[in-house]
DNA sequence: TTCTATCACGGAAACCTTTTCGGTTGGTGA
DNA sequence: TCACCAACCGAAAAGGTTTCCGTGATAGAA
């Protein structure tokens, strides 16, 4: 792999007109440039990124870290999107994305921001609700831009990202009171992750609104899994007054809760009105097809990014919390009450 | 930022030294050893992964291609699983993943070689068709290590893992003549990838093994879309005669076609059984489900990084081309022909 | 006591760029 | 002719590691 030098010689100029020759700065001339550029053609040189690191101290690449849970990381169907539109634009400001392999066996100990350090990494994006609270915190506390989506994470230099998740409540609960329902069960987040308790606040206050009560035994919870919502729905389903509408804080849990109705003996959408919160790709395709609170997950991506590079340009920005908005998307699993 | 002479120097010791100690060498005796890691740990000192890569010449990074069409890149529901298992082995072995963020505007010249010889990356994984097909069989031929799934890409270093295509689209079509079918129809691959040929080989196989003639009225095509899928059934129920089966090449195709079935007052699963292939997680989930040939997603993310790794670690390994089995998978929309 | 083997460590080069500072050249205005 | 300026380029340091080779000390053997 030829080297600068190599180029240099070839040339006869000197590694540094060579680098300023690549580079596009304006104090060389017109002749030796082309010189140098046909050089590095026939050559086939590439400017090694990690010489250049070393000197420019930037790496150009952003971390990456999200948790290998089941159902999360790559396998979460609700952060593709978000990935795809975040790269896109870090992309066009010269970035690279590296996401660290989580608990390599060689080093185990080595902390998230340990790992960030470790590559020189120019920025952090945090994505899921990763295990380690006390690691997450600390990174957060460090000198490295980083923003996180559906934490509340701030820092020095670290900002958030969540979807308006209050306000996406307060509106699928007006909905299910439009068409009728007044008896409105809500399965929420059992580990009481950021966007959970906000979806819950948003439930209240939606119930509030309309002068309805809260009722304890109409709610329940789910880790946002398929067999979580599946078991709270059939817990719901034998309170003593079963609900005419279920409001669930995610999507995936919404499809278990409507095979738990239909289980019962009942037809989800007729019976009992169902809607979710994602809008994952999975609620157009399931039957009825699920009535939902749309995050707009493109957006999503986006900002984060587009805050992010705002945040390694200037070191005195302060980072911001920023929330997108959400709507609603109405489709089969919401009917009126007869 | 500690570097290494700052831990040199509070320690009285070389750098030496220090590097010998953290890299865990054996002639260094435990207490300096000791009193170095003491002095690490205060300090927080992170050697620099990129100073590091200077010297060794290995980045410890595994480059990643993929395009970002639309439903493709990350949004392709059919990568999440080959990617998450992919870095699990790759994790283990101390590597980290380079997303390349493809066509960034600064340098939109650059193809995928130079791109992977600027970062140095230690080996390439190649998801999904690109579209620069010249591109694609430079980085081949080039020197780096690279194993590329669903593309029949050799090289000198450059190996390649797919499913068994032609196996599973055999037993597609074994499954609905077991069923009774022997009208049976194929919605095909119009790009004609790697995959798509395969699968088709097989119909055809499959067919001939029955003694049934293949019709090209039964033949259409389709680019893995729903959109798609839906229009190539279309034009398939207005044929002479209408077949008791599709058999598509993509699970999303064929959820596009049951909607075309519906449209023409059928019931896919009862009036015209559909198999796809992939079995992606939308499959169990439309309604009739969908009865498919189910690719092992785990397995080839796993085997395409232990090549890979095994590919990097020996220079004279021969590059080797994997398939991996493909499953059925039988669900609600093939049903017994009456 | 002297010699040798082993252990623990230091010196310094190498890896490949970028960037600052200064120098040379040729031209221009007085 | 002289001073000055702009344009173009070179020398060298810096960035943070790893690794080869060599050296001093210490222990054991003769």
């Amino acid at each position: 792999m030829a080297n600068i030098y190599d180029i240099a010689r070839l040339a006869n100029v000197s590694p540094a007109t060579v680098s300023r020759a690549l580079n596009g700065y304006a104090d060389v001339s017109p002749k030796t440039r082309q010189r140098i550029q046909k050089i590095v053609e026939e050559v086939g040189y590439r400017p090694s990124a990690v010489a250049r690191g070393l000197v420019t101290k930037r790496s150009m690449l952003i971390g990456v870290f999200f948790v290998d849970h089941v159902n999360t990381g790559f396998r979460h169907p609700f952060f593709q999107d978000i990935l795809a539109s975040f790269k896109d634009v870090i992309g066009r400001e010269g970035y690279d994305l590296l996401f660290f392999s989580t608990n390599t066996a060689n080093d185990k100990s080595m902390s998230y921001q340990s790992r960030a350090e470790h590559r020189r990494a120019d920025g952090i994006l945090l994505v899921a609700a990763p295990r380690y609270e006390a690691e997450v915190a600390a990174l957060a506390s460090s000198r490295i831009p980083c923003m996180s989506i559906d934490m509340d994470l701030i820092g020095p230099r670290a900002g958030y990202l969540t979807s308006d998740n209050y306000g996406g409540a307060i509106r699928a609960v007006d909905f299910l009171v439009q068409n009728g329902h007044t008896d409105i069960a809500f399965i929420g987040d059992k580990n009481n992750g950021k966007p959970g308790q906000d979806r819950f606040m948003g439930y209240r206050k939606g119930l509030q609104d309309h002068g309805l009560p809260f009722r304890s035994e109409w709610m329940d919870y789910g880790d946002y899994t398929e067999s979580s919502g599946y078991e709270a729905a059939n817990r719901l389903l034998s309170a003593s007054q079963v609900p005419s509408a279920i409001f669930c804080a995610g999507d995936v849990m919404a499809i278990g809760a409507m095979e738990a109705i239909r289980e019962h003996g009942l037809t989800p959408g007729r019976d009992i009105s169902i809607i979710g919160f994602d809008d994952v790709v999975l609620a157009r395709h399931v039957s009825p097809s699920l009535t939902t609170i749309a995050q707009n997950r493109n957006a999503m991506g986006e900002q984060a990014a587009i805050a992010l590079v705002e945040l390694m340009r200037n070191p005195n920005v302060v980072p911001p919390t920023l929330t997108i908005e959400t709507n609603l998307v109405i489709r089969e699993s919401v009917k009126p009450r007869i």
